[in-house]
Parts: C-alpha cells; structure tokens; sequence
DNA sequence: AGAAAGCACACAACCGATTGCACATGAGTT
DNA sequence: AACTCATGTGCAATCGGTTGTGTGCTTTCT
C-alpha cells in the first residue's frame, strides 16, 4: 500500500480510503489510484485488516447433530445445508470455516470468538446441547442456530423449519392415502424430532387416528441401538401399514428392509421422510417427503447471525415446509 | 499479554516465549507465565499472530467439480471428503476454509493466498480445469488436488485413488458375474471418469470382453443432456445385462429408472457404482461397489500440501480402492 | 475583502503478538 | 582476578493496514 502510495504521489491514508471507496477522497484521486493499484496488480493482506479491524469477516460453522447418536455428519442434509450457507456467506462477503470441534467441549465458543478467528458461529442442529447453547448465547451475542424453537424459549437467534407444521403434513397425507395403523421412527431426544413428531400425531388426529406407543421406534442410525430397532421394526412388519420416519437417510432404511424381506411399498407399507434429499428422488420407489428449504433456510441463518452480529435482537424465524408426493406413499 | 507480563512481573516478549514454550525461558518462569494466563483466561489473538507471522493455519477448499455438469456439489463423495478433510486439518492444528469461489474465475487462487487469508488449497475434482491447475501450480506451490495423474503428469501434488485398478476390478466384477453385454455411464471428460473407464475395459479385456460403443452413455447428472442419457439407456434395455456407473449416484439413477420399468437388479440388468457412499448399503437391492476410502485420502492430501508448503517437491500418491460386494451385481 | 465553511489530503498512532539484538547475571576456566 | 561463556530476560522494531486529528487550500457568504 505504500508502494501505491508513492507512485500515486499520495499518502497510504489516501490509498487506504481510495480503495475503500471512502467519501473522504477526491474521484479523481481514487480512480488514479485504482488504477494504479489494479496495474500493480496490488492485493490488500487481509491478516493486516483483520488484526486492524478486530473482524474477520468469518463465520464457523459446527454440525453439532453430527457428534450425537441420531444424525452422522455423513447426512446429506447436513452437508447440503453446510454448502448454502457458504453460498450465502459468500454472497454477503465472508467466509465460511467449517470446523470439526465438537460443541460437548466446555469452551468451544470462547476459543473461536475470543481467539478472533471468527466473528460468529452457526450451529447446525441442536443436538442435545440446548440447555449449553443457551448459556453461551447469553455470553456471547455470535450464535445462530438451525434447530426447532425449544419449550421456553432460547436466547440464541434460531431458524429452521417449522417441524410441527412438517410432520402434521406427514400425518395428515398417510391417513388421507387411508393407512390406519402408523409406525414413526425418529430420535425424539432432538427438539426437531420431537416437533415432528408433536405434528404427527396431530395430523392422525384430525382423521381420528394415533400412534400406539409400541410402534415408536428410536433411530436407526444410533451406532448402539439402531441396529436393535431396525430388527424390531422388521419383525413387527404386520402389525403397521406406514411408516413414517424423521430423515430420508431413515426412510431409506426402512425401505430397504422391508423390501428386503419381501415386503411391497407402497402397497403393503407406505413410508414418509424428512428433508427430501438428493437421492429421495432417486430412490425406488421415489420417497414421499417433507422438503426442507436448504437455501432459503442457509440465507436465514446468516441474515439472523448478521442481525445479531450487528447488535439486532436475535430472532427466531421458520420455514413452512412441503410435502413433496413421490411413489412411497 | 501486556496485562499477564504485568501480572508476572515479567516482559511482553517472556510471556509470549513462555507460551510458546521456547527455550530460551526458564521453567520455573515458564510455568508461572502460563499458571497466570490460564488463571486469567488469557486467549492469544490469532488475528496478531497470523498478521505478524504471516501465515493463517488455515487451509482452503474447494470443490472444483461441483461447478461442473457431471457432479453436484450434492455429491456425498465429495462433502464426506470435506468433511473428512477437516478433520484430518484439525488433528493438525490447521482450519478449514470452505470456499465456493468458482475456480473457473481468473484469479481465484491468489485472491487466497496473496491474501493471505489461507496457507494453502485443496482442490476436489480437477473437473475439466487441470490445465488450469498445472498453471496456478507452476506459480504458487500452495497446491494439493485430489483426483487422477493426468498424461504428461502435472505439477500439483496429487492424491486420489487409483481410478484404472478400480474401474478394472468393477470389469472383472461384471466379467466374473457372467454378465456378457456392459454398458457404462459416465463423463469421460474428467481424468478420474476417464481412468475408470480405461480400467473397466481393461478388467473386461481379461475375459475376452468389450464394450460397444453405443452402449457408453454420458453423465446421468448433466443439467442438459443427463435427461437424455437416461432415456436413451431405458430404450436400449434389452441390449445390456450389466451397467457400470462411475459413481454410486448415477448408479441410484441407473437403477432406479430400470426398476420403474420393471426390470430386475441383479437378475435382468447388473450393476455396479462408484464410491461406497452411505446410501449404497441402504438402496434396494443394495449397491456393490468400489470403495475409495475418505479418511485416507483426507490425510493424504493434507500430508501432500503441508509437506509442499514445507518447500518440499510436489508429490503424487494413488490409494487402492476396494471392491465391495453386495446384492446390485 | 475578510471570515466562515468545506473539501481533500497528510501525519502518525494504533492494533497485539513475535523476534533480533542487547544486556545482566552467575558459573566455569585459566 | 580477569576472562569467557551460557543462560535468562528486556527493549524496541516490526508486520500492513485503518482512522482520528490536523492542516492547507478553495469556495461561499456577508
């Protein structure tokens, strides 16, 4: 910049706001020095004006379902919605540092904020650490979290979409396709499932129906019990006529067991999933599925972080989901 | 740190030495310092340090061929890569910088590391952008791809998994199978779908094998003539007992519009991927494969940069993929 | 014409850690 | 006793931008 400086015969100050586009600098000046710059093939370093500023325009991003029983950060879901939020990062000028820290360690956040390695952090599911996330929130003002609203509240700027309204959909398009006896398999633990499930039950409701309790499954993808559940859901194949799952990543196994076994879906058993990921429209047969909009959702959550990053109240917005009709049920 | 030399009764520069365990303090000086600074909750600024030392610890990437018509960035393969590549970073002490930058755009590399806002970049896929590449390479040797050696080599360190060793055990496979007429679906424009063809061919040659030409289909996945493709291969169905795909997501597509005719996987038509992603032990039937292993190839490649940005020479390392059996072929 | 106001720019401090060099102290050597 | 040497610590420069304050010049107004 100095060298800029002097072949423009000005002060770095005045490079400095030239480029800056500063209201302070001549137009004469700032396009010669522009134009300098862009000759010189000049590059501002950004460690400078990060370590100046105390901002450095970067936002971590930590999947804390990942860590859990439930979800594996091989979820496509998770992966997809990782790679909006880049997108929409990079729309609004920063960048996006994926980090792998696991949100149970005491002082993940301090380390990111405090260390000026970010400005904020986006946590993706809320796992199991709600209460953790909550205590930070109320630390530190950087925290935006995809996840489903929570029974008293959060402190934490929150998207997300609207779970409830997902799973009602669900319940309402098995028991309008006229299946009576409904199996849901889901890790209820987690706030979203849980509202899916919540959403469910009031969608068979509407149409005089309910789940009995012996045929609510925990996840299949629990590294521990998935497998237990799996084969209890296979066993009790006559006793459901539709399953309704909480990721397509579960519908899939379900399917895949069930066809395994001989069993024809839809016609003997109709399964629903959650996300509408890539290969839901692959899969045979297609999966019926509540969409989740990963791109509308990835804007939301930089926005709200921004907000808060800009001394905005945090928010707490969610998205109607869609159910999307395919051939599984 | 001004405040803990104060604390200490020491100057700025011991406290900074102390932490940095150097050996120019004293133990007992050392171990003072840092009993301060951990009692104060002192937390280096990364920002100071990278602008005085003039490197980030972090490493950037992008995924070259999720710009590409073959594969989406949706691609499973390449965000568990991502995923796996962080967290090979994080063992060593590096971050990850997820970058949608499109590497299309000019000067994508150097906006990062004349920057300085990374150390150095991972490229996933050379995508059809390997000139490009070995250019950049040429320039900066802060570059590490994963994906296939190119004819005439190339100047970038290179890790991937040998692409021909697994497109010929997927030939073999199918050979072995008793399958006689193989079709293969891929975009032969990108080195690593190129190899892998090479290979199958190779595989197949062993048993006196070959593919006609009319029965090499382009990517399933093209936003343009993927829908063609994928017609054209239902029409000729009875022309093929087997189908090679070059990944485990064309294979899904593959199978997927075969069974909604009516075809059967594996009596009618075998087929094989290209992957091992999550999904394909999940699909009915579920999906035989050639595995490439993500972990490894994760540390691969940062091994392979770090060991570049170290000033050693560019170095280029194939994994074994492996041959997973299941129920497609 | 003189004063006030406004514009465009320069000067220099500053961010917080790292590091080359100078210096002090005490031990070991002749 | 004088000297070398090793060890441990402090001083101050430094990285490359950003920004508050100051200053000279021009314009505008009374």
């Amino acid at each position: 910049m100095a060298d800029i400086a002097a072949l423009a015969g000005v002060s770095k100050s005045t490079v400095s706001r030239a480029l800056a586009d500063s209201p302070l600098v001549n137009n004469k000046t700032k396009a010669l020095v522009r134009k300098i710059a862009k000759e010189k093939n000049y590059r501002f370093n950004s460690a400078a004006r990060n370590f100046r500023t105390k901002q450095t325009l970067t936002i971590a991003v930590i999947i804390a379902a990942a860590d859990d029983v439930e979800w594996s950060i091989s979820d496509p879901f998770f992966l997809e919605i990782t790679a909006a939020i880049a997108e929409a990062l990079d729309q609004r000028g920063h960048q996006l540092l994926l980090t792998r820290t696991r949100p149970q360690q005491a002082d993940w956040i301090e380390s990111f904020i405090r260390n000026r390695q970010a400005d904020g952090v986006i946590v993706i599911g809320q796992g199991s650490i709600h209460k953790q996330l909550n205590e930070l929130a109320e630390q530190f003002d950087v925290l935006s979290v995809w996840g489903a609203p929570v029974a008293g509240g959060q402190s934490y700027a929150l998207a997300g979409s609207n779970n409830v309204t997902g799973g009602r959909l669900a319940g309402l398009h098995i028991a309008q396709a006229g299946r009576k006896r409904i199996a849901f398999v889901g890790y209820q633990e987690h706030p979203e499932i849980a509202s899916r499930f919540i959403g469910v039950q009031q969608g068979l409701a509407e149409h005089g129906l309910s789940i009995s309790p012996e045929l609510v499954f925990g996840s299949l993808m629990d590294r521990n019990t998935g497998g237990q559940s799996l084969v209890q859901l296979v066993n009790r194949r006559d006793e459901y006529d539709a399953v309704i799952a909480a990721s397509d990543m579960q519908a899939f196994k379900v399917m895949s067991a069930l066809q395994s076994v001989g069993v024809d879906i839809p016609r003997d058993v109709a399964v629903i999933g959650y996300d509408d990921i890539p290969a839901a429209a692959i899969y045979h047969p297609t999966l019926t599925t509540i969409r989740q909009d990963r791109s509308a959702g990835a804007e939301l959550l930089v926005d709200n972080l921004l907000k808060v990053l800009d001394g905005k109240g945090p928010s707490c917005i969610e998205l109607e989901p869609e159910l999307i009709i395919r051939e599984s049920a």
